[in-house]
DNA sequence: GTTGAGTCTGTAGTCAGGTACGGAAGTAAG
DNA sequence: CTTACTTCCGTACCTGACTACAGACTCAAC
């Protein structure tokens, strides 16, 4: 298998498993003098993986840590970044839930209003949010942090 | 105030402040000349209106266009702006509790496993997880998009 | 009146996860 | 044998939201 075929079986890009190769996620491997290199079932294999593992949350630096417990036999180092992972996963989701709520609400708000002159959504912008949900005056950024890239 | 004293009472740094001017988001009062530019509490009303759109989970590029509607007059395009970020949110909810679902199980299964020389984790993100829950050979990043900002 | 802190301006770097490009060399079909 | 893709390799670029720094200037305190 060359790369363009690897890349088409893997579905990505070219690029990114140079990218991964870069990273040390994937081995590249050897290269007959003046010839092409020749991928297998194995390097596919590893781009599954790759892609399962980032599937489930985990960054590229946490998919190699995980690819270092590959073989299955240590169940507990693995245990421990899965567990990790959940309580990112899980304090994600209390972030995403506080900004469902609240935007479900101003929009409720927003809908029922009976001043055109004064939305409710950008008063509370004005007023309330900031005041009543998070101190100002320190930037703590941790609890910011975990709610700017709600971005699709 | 200078933009010292505004970053201060605005919990953020002065360089985000110059970031926020660059980007349009927050205007550059006149500088008399050879002296140093003063901020009001117009100034600092609006870094905490675009701290709160953030908080929503609104992109800078997105409070800008709240900025646009900040007089309260315009309900329909402001509502139309959150009802669309609320679904976004609501999407990235979905993504994240497939996620935990997974996860949560995963972990489970690993803690309960009985054969230490194969890990139900591992296992899983060699051959369940990319089979059973995503198409492999079209590279349909849409969905995959929704779900790798995980990290904390 | 000098020192130290804050301001101004422009440019450059950070992080993640890729994406794009340029030029040389290899490969496959006709 | 030519033509048209691929591959290889290095480097640069992209998004978003900052963050850092250099060099010149101004301001307030002592
Ligand atoms: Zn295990
Ligand atoms: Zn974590
Ligand atoms: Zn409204
Ligand atoms: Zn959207």
């Amino acid at each position: 298998m060359t790369i363009g075929t690897l890349a088409k079986m893997a579905g990505m890009h070219v690029e990114t498993i140079r990218y991964y190769q870069r990273r040390g996620l994937v081995a590249l491997p050897e290269k007959p003098y003046g010839g092409i290199r020749r991928y297998d079932e194995n390097a596919l294999a590893r781009l599954h993986f790759i892609r399962s593992a980032q599937w489930l949350g985990f960054s590229l630096e946490e998919v190699g840590e995980l690819l270092k417990l590959e073989d299955g036999t240590h169940c507990d180092e693995t245990r421990a970044l899965a567990e990790h992972k959940l309580e990112d996963v899980r304090r994600k989701i209390v972030g995403l839930k506080q900004m469902e709520s609240t935007l479900d609400d101003l929009v409720e708000r927003c809908r029922c209003s009976t001043d055109p002159q004064n939305c409710p959504i950008i008063h509370s912008l004005h007023t309330d949010l900031h005041q009543d949900r998070r101190s100002c005056a320190n930037n703590n950024r941790d609890q910011l942090d975990a709610r700017t890239d709600t971005q699709p």
